[in-house]
DNA sequence: CGCTGCTTTGACTGTGATCAAGGCCTGTGG
DNA sequence: CCACAGGCCTTGATCACAGTCAAAGCAGCG
């Protein structure tokens, strides 16, 4: 992850969002320094703590710079639902563009980085810019793809295919944004954060894990996930990333108006090692 | 539901996805106009088969008009997971503006009348037109409010709640869309079509069904639902309306430019009688 | 050290799945 | 008009996956 430091950025920020971006639809240069100065300022958010509460009317978007986040939602006897695990580029609350008031809430898993980008500025480059509207666009229904997977894992899966499938997606996801080396990667969730995830008591979690150890697909201890049998991993989840839309890359420069005319044939596929 | 037809449609159509976006954010006449065109024509699609199926890769944008469908996914056993119901004014897959590939099937629940719109013709209007953008991008995100509420509603809550919980919801849309008389709708979901949605077994549907009607909550027989205690059934499901969005109504024409700073303060919310 | 938070274990319970059969309604064809 | 078939709903019996409760082990940390 190399991390140019950005000239028109009032911080020594991080682009990964702005890559992110980028995979969904060709920004300008132009348009990318817009996004850029976009963002207003930094702050840290330490673990267990939350970035966003529901019911908060937040009056800018934010961004998970460094660290892990969730978004979840509370019910009244105290039971919890974590409805996404966010990482290094995603938004929190893009939904705030549309909507006021935050009808879910947003936790940092270990301590985070999270950036601000003011509403009203984002607003003022969607409407001037219809490419930058487009990828933020992009951005929330690859949102809504995920919960769609995430619904029937949770709908029709058993306890132990769930945990390898959020285990899969979790690792492709991590991949794209370079956080993977050698089938490995930190994942500082508690088993009770995976239990909240997926529908699952804390105990069951660990009765599985302990599964997924003893039939030898991972190795998870001390907040670090090794994958160590991809293929009866992905076999176990009934894993199938393409809903992830994690294509081999940037589409050339000189296709950027384009977009209508994608070719409808699959790009290459980042084959996960 | 009044049914003007459209001067500049090429069929007697239905306005029910204007009005439904036009809730979103403000049109002028001419988008209405626009949106109303780029409509290029109708199917039937008869009772439990395939709108959309997965895998295809349609350049049109399909939108339901008449009768309920269904998002679902399956599963390589057969088990099946349906992650939202459709009804008259909802798109089926304006995913497809941003991806080729269904990675999920829709299917029409009875007989479906069927509008599509050329997904090329829509991108144009998208690239010139903020307003039209807004209004689509909004649809997205409330689709992903309602997958956020039913994750946790599968997740975390009782067979009993989860039921009272989509069948709250249920009706919510039904009343924003003009379906609901007197606390009834027509509802041609079969309890194994209820049991893919709440991640159930359909003999169990059955059961929790006739507790709700022992408790005297609702009246559910010959395809059609009676809701007999409201406040009851809310508490049941632990349902609390904002996450759909259904504010009373129409924001002004003056302010269709002032999507930035619509007011803060809640909007009267509809109360359902 | 002794918290505190996380993981692990065991025993027990219960919600909801599975299997199987019968009933009911509607549409269809003889 | 009746017989039949195919969906769908209903019921009962049994089973298992996963939840709950409780307590003990194990870190890391001030």
């Amino acid at each position: 992850m190399e991390t140019k430091p950005l000239i028109h950025s009032p911080f020594e920020g991080d682009q990964s969002f702005i890559r992110k971006l980028a995979r969904f639809a060709p920004l300008t240069p132009t348009e990318t320094r817009l996004l850029q100065n976009a963002v207003v300022g930094q702050r840290e958010v330490t673990a267990r703590h939350d970035i966003l509460s529901e019911g908060s009317s937040p009056t800018e978007i934010s961004l998970i710079v460094k660290g892990y986040a969730c978004r979840y939602l509370l019910l009244s006897d105290g039971r919890r639902q974590i409805t996404a695990f966010l990482i290094p580029g995603d938004f929190c609350n893009l939904r705030a563009l549309h909507t006021d008031r935050m009808d879910f809430g947003v936790a940092a898993i270990d301590c985070c980085r999270v950036a601000r980008v003011p509403r009203q500025k984002l607003c003022e480059l969607i409407e001037k810019h219809p490419h930058i509207a487009l990828a933020l666009w992009r951005d929330t229904i690859i949102d809504a793809a995920i919960y769609h997977q995430w619904l029937t894992n949770i709908g029709r899966r058993s306890a132990y295919a769930r945990i390898a499938h959020l285990l899969c997606e979790v690792c492709w996801r991590f991949q794209a944004a370079g956080l993977l080396r050698q089938h490995s990667c930190e994942l500082p969730v508690t088993q009770t954060d995976l239990a909240d995830a997926m529908g699952l008591s804390t105990v069951h979690v660990n009765r599985m894990l302990q599964k997924l150890r003893a039939d030898g697909l991972i190795r998870f201890q001390s907040r670090s996930l090794c994958v160590l049998d991809w293929p009866r991993l992905q076999a176990a989840g009934e894993f199938e990333p393409s809903y992830l839309q994690l294509h081999a890359e940037q589409t050339p420069r000189g296709r950027r108006d384009a977009f209508l005319d994608r070719s409808r044939d699959d790009k290459e596929i980042i084959a996960l090692p």
